[in-house]
DNA sequence: TTTTGAGTTGTTCGA
DNA sequence: GTCGAACAACTCAAA
């Protein structure tokens, strides 16, 4: 009998346990036919920004061509769409990998009981972790908290090898594809290149040379230090066990696992805490003193901008506006900004990077910010306060960075870009006033944490 | 059960 | 300019 394999998150032929399930169970039961499936998702498609939009048309344009063309793409409601294209299909069984997020969780049951009605099975095989979130857990059967003992667990668990590809198959296409939406980019955004060839040409590249390097040079907002691959492996382009498989034992490449090993922890996290992808880990925080009203707001569209007057917050707020994507130091100084100097709370902060990040994974995002927030994981300690200027003159020593993203500082030379106020003609070229003094800020970030503290 | 050691990514101040 | 200590105290993991 037929099946259908639904591609999600998973956007690769190599190492595809789900894609081989779907081809080997049709071939168990019949002539080997599957058809191929995708969906535009009509209630998140519109809350996206053109980047994300457009690498995922993209995407799924690459993963059409190394599937003959057969992809099906629908548009609408899963719940709707993949019961249409099995029955159409003539289908026993739904394939796809595992979603450990809620709302995917919440989706999958829904749509495995729809099409269960029919008499269709939803085969769910895999996931995108090397390790699946839940596997993990202390010697008391309880999940980790802290990152470097489920680093530890993490290791000693291990995980399969790569799966290779046993297609392909007998492709068909039940129902007519729709065409992909075209999205425009913004003036001046380049696209960005998408697919499988490209994951593992970059992953080639990265290997044979920047994870040398990988350990010195990450932070380096002014460099290409870092892998590059989250948005590959955010869409499933790239296997994390293919990536690993390959790793070494050299800093750079224990260096790189153990950011990997973060995806897996946070991935972790959040399956055991489904509330945290709006709510505050330590609900403590919940009850610290935020900024509202019109003055947070202006300054909260000042930070979309990249107009808070911190050449370096701004860089970055503009790198992401600009690129769908945001150098991982500079989120990290981003967000802390918005937090402690503008004291907004994170997931508004968070929102803002979802929409408009190409490579926007709830557990890493959401998690992300709230380490950066003080309320996540590690309780380390709370006066953890980025100085903006500081980490620009740290990590973008020359001022590189910023004058590539803020064509109003390209007149001022090497790392006075970091300081614009310092120079006479800092202003000259239309930068930004600074939104708050960080220094006052800093303190009263303090005294809003000693609050909370004292309850 | 109790105790002990440790916890991704920082900044400031004073010597 | 460089360097070490202080920041202030909590939760988690494991012995």
């Amino acid at each position: 009998m037929p099946t259908v394999m639904w591609f999600r998150r998973d956007l690769r032929v190599n190492d595809n346990p789900a894609l081989n399930a779907a081809i080997e169970s049709a071939r168990e039961s019949g002539d080997g036919t599957v058809a191929l499936m995708t969906m535009i998702d009509s209630a998140l498609w519109p809350t996206w920004g053109a980047a994300k939009q457009a690498y995922l048309v993209d995407s799924l344009q690459e993963l059409n061509a190394s599937l003959d063309g057969y992809l099906t793409v629908c548009h609408g409601d899963p719940r709707d769409e993949v019961v249409r294209v099995a029955v159409a299909a003539n289908a026993t069984e739904v394939h796809c990998a595992a979603d450990f997020t809620t709302i995917g969780i919440e989706r999958d049951r829904e749509v495995g009981e729809l099409l269960a009605a029919h008499g269709i099975k939803l085969v769910i095989t895999g996931s995108g972790y090397a390790v699946a979130p839940g596997r993990v857990l202390k010697p008391d059967a309880t999940p980790y908290r802290v990152y470097t003992p489920f680093y530890k667990g993490w290791l000693a668990h291990g995980w399969r090898a790569a799966a290779p590809y046993v297609g392909p198959a007998q492709w068909i296409s039940p129902v007519p594809s729709v065409p992909l939406p075209a999205v425009a980019l913004p003036v001046g955004m380049q696209r960005s290149l998408a697919g499988e060839a490209e994951a593992m040409r970059r992953w080639e590249e990265f290997r044979s040379n920047g994870v040398r390097d990988y350990k010195e040079l990450r932070d380096r907002a002014d460099l290409d230090g870092t892998s590059r691959l989250s948005t590959h492996l955010k869409w499933g382009e790239v296997h994390p066990r293919t990536l690993l498989q390959d790793l070494g034992d050299s800093p750079g490449e224990e260096h790189f696992r153990k950011e990997l090993a973060w995806r897996e922890f946070y991935a972790d996290v959040l399956f055991h805490n489904p509330h945290t992808i709006t709510e505050y880990l330590n609900p403590a925080f919940a009850e610290m003193e935020y900024d509202r009203g019109p003055i947070a707001d202006a300054r909260f569209e000042a930070w979309t901008q990249g107009k808070t007057g911190y050449p370096f917050v701004d860089a970055g707020m503009r790198q992401l506006l600009t690129e769908g994507w945001m150098h991982n130091r500079v989120r990290m100084v981003t967000a802390s900004f918005l937090v402690k100097d503008l004291h907004l709370e994170w997931q508004q902060g968070a929102a803002w990077f979802f929409e408009l990040l190409k490579d926007a994974d709830y557990a890493s995002n959401q998690h992300g910010w709230q380490w950066t927030a003080g309320c996540g994981t590690d309780a380390a300690p709370y006066f953890r306060i980025f100085n903006p200027v500081m980490q620009g003159q740290k990590f973008d020593p020359d001022g590189e960075y910023v004058r590539k993203y803020i064509p109003e500082l390209r007149h001022i030379e090497g790392s006075k870009v970091h300081e614009p106020w310092l120079l006479p003609d800092g202003y000259a070229q239309g930068y930004a006033e600074r939104i708050v003094d960080h220094h006052v800020e800093r303190d009263e970030s303090l005294r809003r944490l000693q609050a909370i503290k004292r309850d």
